[in-house]
RNA sequence: GCGGAUAUGGCGUAAUCGGUAGCCGCGCCAGACUUAGGAUCUGGUUCCGAGAGGAGUGGGGGUUCGAGUCCCCCUAUCCGCACCA
């Protein structure tokens, strides 16, 4: 029988769906395992190759824990909001409801063809309202609560009502915008909304005047992970400052959590770093400098984290937008202040980055003193200072810091040297070309600390400031909250209302608050949000859903807010729906969190690395502070697939003849020809189909070349996949001509998954061959079976198969899986095996890689269940018992060599083996060894 | 600038521990079968050399009986962050 890929990939696509075998129960006495993907964004665009990579790696560990005994929870749905989607929508002139469904009807057919064994029954849609209300649902849990830095946990926003009402502030210890004092007597005689205005300050999700990335041309604000080089990550366009009144989350309250966690979980350490550095933890000491001849003691914080370093301190810097400014600066230098500051707030945060290199400032006119030298330092500002970071505000040490360095070569502002590379190695720092950064090396010149090393004198300098009461040991994080609120259409409602400028939450038995049907959903230059344009909406389930029915008048006509929330809203705690999909009274149920846990296995790209992964964190965090999630971290181990790149084709056309071609390996001169773009479908293995080409472009349809060997060679490059260069590899015309078990091999086979690679079908033919070729071996087995005992030939070859595949998918090597299954086919190919019992074990081995085939061949072999209900075959070490020397190498007197041996072979029969063989005799000269040393596994180094 | 990763034949890669470098696949070469094409099968294929032999895992050094693998320095490429005090 012919292997007829087609047939079999539909019969047995269609039976799982018809028998619903992926369905899975929370419950059982399995043990059990979660196995989750990132959900992909529905783009117009369909899937490309790179996307299934990750999810076919993460079905073949899932299909291997099922054949394992594990029941293995296995969802896949989409994330549906936000930008990507949206702009989909506009460019297409279509509702973006409409493409949405489209899309998401798109790859879900792509995504049938693979075979995946999703549990379809548990899908989720950020989109869908019984969805979102869940969403919806946790913002407003963030809004009523704060984060208590002495309970270090989130609680709710009630016990800190109270407690202003027994003690004010006194005390307290929370995470907060802007730190605030008032008795117990201030908050009882304040009214609601004043009441509410200071609650505001310290909830999770609040509302403030934020200096946000705002993007003209997206019309909306972004998130700092949503901009990279001050342009907008979708889309490339531009992104300035701005202050504008917004929703955030209070992320930064979780940022020693969120670095602490990352010791717990199993994710590659790049990724680990790359959060680490995202959150920028930094320690050291914040100090109050007291502004020089002031009556009113006015003084402002910096932070360092060179505290050792304030002996060297030459001048303070403000940043522009600094709130002292305005207070300090003198009356001559008023009006060079103000251009500068002005010309700093016009300046975009793009020409900012580009322009890092270029110093600029201007002197306030004012004096600080220096809290232990007494000394009067000039106050300058300058945008090298950043408002969103620390204080705002910096000390200035130009001999240790390489960029006060050049800002006082730059004004003239004089240099002292208080650290230095060896003890007492002290030199003129107008001679330097650069500040001495390093924090190894010895105080010079600096009091007290002169002759301590620059640890100790850290320490003894920060002792003696919390001494001095003028500043404290601190840690500052670069994480910043994250703006929560977006000016577009495509994104989950808030549950907000305002009654008198003040926020309010909706109940939450009104949820979901649906989004409306809007004829214009296109952003707005000015930043009003395009629900404004949902009157009706806004009166209806205003009515609906407020509690005080007076609000409800002709003059609060919108008392709704009107942003939408981000993408990564919706996808922050996705993973905990799945549990439990189908649940409208609870996110999730107690009993399926407690069943499930969290995340065994998550898969997907590291480009999530500071943002979704970072929400996702917090998220799950919140909701444990909570008692709902279970535990701390939500996905334990962590596999990134590397990015599949495209590789384009080219063809050569001759400068001097226009419908000339010249094969690559005859080209002598690269100027001489012009390289163009070819659609890969027309090339095979690099080889063009000239044919093909003449029929492509009108232009090309009398096209001459020049040939080598008969052949038109094309030249190669690794770009990005996109349709303009003609390099996108579509996974359905793969399946359609080599099937969706070749697919998934050739996926895998490709390379290690966490590795980038370019993608090229160059190689698809082997593992199309592979397939075939196994197919055959169990074809004409089951033609006419061999009688009698398999062979210690055939056994070994099932037994080394079953060991390596299973060592390899533990260790996520799915390439070597793939080489492992050829090398026995190849094996047993030539040992011509007949034996049923050699190859049924096979057909098992292989169902998580290449499920349909699999299934087909456990049908053949009689069995009537499917193979995902099979148990995985179990390795047998005494077929591989062998045993050979390897170096036998003489030194220091002693005799020491080395044997490879079986897994279990004994230290007594080691010896046996190695004093049987004519030259182990010899270099133990008939001598017992003195000592056998089993050094690892396999290897044994005896000294005699 | 800081942080992380990677570097092996013509190509993708393999070598769980430090133990015969190059498994498996592509491509290429030769052959078998075939009217032909396709499909399938067999043998060969790191480089230099006719051969004996020699060289060889980006470059240089080190540890070791033994290094692709461990340590130090350098180079190149990719990724992340980027005036974060």
């Amino acid at each position: 029988m012919e292997y007829d890929f087609r047939a079999i990939e539909s019969r047995w696509q269609k039976s799982w769906r018809e028998e619903g075998i992926y369905r899975v129960e929370n419950g059982g006495d399995r043990p059990h395992y979660y196995v989750l993907d990132m959900f992909p964004y529905p783009s117009g665009a369909g899937l490309h190759v790179g996307h299934p990579l990750g999810y076919i790696a993460s079905d073949i560990f899932s299909r291997y824990k099922r054949l394992q005994g594990f029941n293995v929870l296995h969802p896949m749905g989409y994330d549906a909001y936000g930008l990507p989607a949206e702009q989909y929508a506009i460019q297409t002139g279509q509702h973006p409801a409409l493409t949405t469904e489209q899309n998401i009807r798109r790859y879900r057919e792509q995504l049938d063809k693979i075979g995946f064994s999703f549990d379809w029954s548990r899908e989720v849609r950020t989109c869908d309202p019984r969805y979102y209300k869940w969403t919806q649902w946790t913002f407003i849990q963030l809004f009523g609560h704060y984060y208590d830095r002495a309970a270090d946990k989130a609680l709710p926003i009630a016990a800190l009502e109270e407690r202003f009402a027994r003690q004010g502030t006194e005390g307290l210890e929370a995470a907060c915008t802007e730190p605030m004092a008032f008795t117990a007597a201030e908050w009882n005689a304040w009214d609601e909304p004043r009441r509410r205005q200071v609650l505001m300050n310290y909830r999770l999700a609040y509302l403030a005047d934020t200096a946000v990335n705002w993007c003209p041309e997206l019309g909306t604000v972004l998130a700092n992970d949503e901009v990279v080089g001050g342009l907008s990550v979708r889309g490339g366009y531009p992104v300035e400052r701005k202050l504008m009144r917004q929703w955030s989350l209070r992320i930064s309250a979780y940022a020693q959590r969120l670095v602490d966690g990352l010791e717990q979980v199993d994710w590659t350490d790049s990724l680990k770093e790359i959060q680490r550095n995202w959150i920028g933890r930094s320690e050291g000491a914040a100090v109050w400098f007291p502004v020089s001849g002031r009556e009113d003691g006015l003084s402002f914080e910096i932070f360092t984290t060179r505290p050792d370093t304030i002996f060297g301190v030459t001048f303070m810097v403000l940043c522009p937008e600094h709130e002292l400014i305005a207070t300090i600066t003198t009356e001559a230098q008023r009006q060079q202040v103000a251009d500068y500051v002005a010309w700093a707030k016009n300046r975009s945060e793009r020409e900012r980055q580009a322009e890092v290199k270029r110093v600029s400032g201007v002197f306030s006119g004012a004096y600080a003193v220096n809290p232990l030298t007494e000394e009067k330092i000039p106050i300058w500002v300058s945008d090298y200072v950043l408002a969103g970071y620390g204080t705002g505000a910096i000390m200035a040490v130009p001999a240790h810091d390489s960029r006060d360095f050049a800002f006082a070569r730059h004004f003239g502002l004089p240099i002292r040297q208080v650290v230095a590379a060896e003890k007492d190695a002290v030199s003129d720092p107008s001679t330097w070309t650069e500040s001495l950064d390093s924090k190894s090396g010895w105080a010079v010149n600096s009091g007290f600390a002169t002759g301590m090393k620059v640890k100790e004198a850290m320490k003894a300098v920060i002792d003696k400031i919390e001494e001095m009461g003028i500043g404290r040991r601190t840690v500052n994080y670069r994480l910043r909250d994250a703006i929560f609120s977006r000016q577009r259409y495509w994104g989950e409602p808030f549950p907000v209302y305002y009654k008198q400028g003040v926020a309010y939450t909706l109940p939450e038995e009104c949820l979901p608050l649906e989004l409306p049907e809007v004829d214009d959903f296109k952003p707005t230059a000015s930043g009003e949000p395009p629900l404004g344009h949902a009157k009706r909406w806004a009166w209806d389930e205003v009515k609906r859903c407020v509690v005080d029915k007076s609000l409800v008048d002709e003059a609060t006509v919108f008392p709704l807010e009107l942003s939408t929330m981000p993408g990564f809203a919706g996808s922050s705690g996705y993973y905990l729906r799945y549990m439990d999909a189908h649940n409208d009274e609870a996110y999730f149920s107690p009993e399926a969190v407690g069943y499930w846990q969290n995340v065994d296995l998550y898969v997907g790209g590291a480009e999530h690395g500071t943002g979704h992964l970072i929400y996702a964190r917090f998220w799950n965090k919140f909701l444990f502070d909570l008692g709902l999630a279970v535990k701390d971290e939500p996905f334990k181990k962590l596999i990134n697939q590397g990015m599949i790149q495209g590789r384009s084709n080219f063809v050569y056309r001759s400068k001097q003849d226009n419908g000339l071609f010249i094969s690559k390996g005859r080209i002598k001169n690269m100027e001489e020809v012009t390289p163009i773009h070819v659609d890969i479908n027309m090339v095979d293995n690099d080889v063009l189909d000239i044919e093909r080409f003449r029929r492509w472009r009108p232009e090309f349809a009398e096209a001459r070349f020049e040939l080598e060997e008969g052949k038109y060679v094309c030249g190669w490059e690794v770009e990005k996949m996109s349709k303009s260069m003609f390099n996108v590899q579509n996974p359905d015309d793969l399946v359609d001509r080599y099937g969706a078990d070749t697919l998934r091999l050739y996926e895998m086979f490709l390379g290690p998954v966490e590795q980038a690679k370019p993608w090229d079908t160059n190689g698809i033919e082997g593992v199309h061959r592979f397939l075939k070729k196994f197919w055959r071996l169990f074809d004409s087995a089951l033609e006419s079976p061999a009688e009698g005992e398999p062979s210690a030939e055939e056994m070994k070859v099932l037994h080394q198969t079953i060991k390596r595949v299973t060592d390899d998918v533990e260790r996520f090597s799915f390439n070597t899986v793939v080489s492992t299954f050829m090398i026995c086919a190849n094996q047993l190919g030539e040992l011509r095996c007949r034996h049923l019992e050699v190859l049924e074990p096979l057909a098992v081995l292989i169902a998580p890689l290449a499920p349909h085939i699999a299934e087909e061949l456990w049908h053949r072999l009689g069995h009537d269940g499917s193979v995902c209900d099979a148990r995985w075959p179990q390795f047998d070490g005494r077929w591989l018992v062998e045993s050979k020397v390897k170096y036998p190498v003489q030194f220091n007197g002693k005799m020491r060599f080395t044997v490879e041996l079986a897994a279990d072979c004994t230290q007594q029969q080691a010896l046996d083996i190695i004093k049987s063989m004519p030259e182990g005799q010899k270099w133990l000269g008939g001598a017992e060894p003195k000592k056998v040393i089993f050094v690892p596994k396999k290897i044994i180094n005896i000294v005699c």
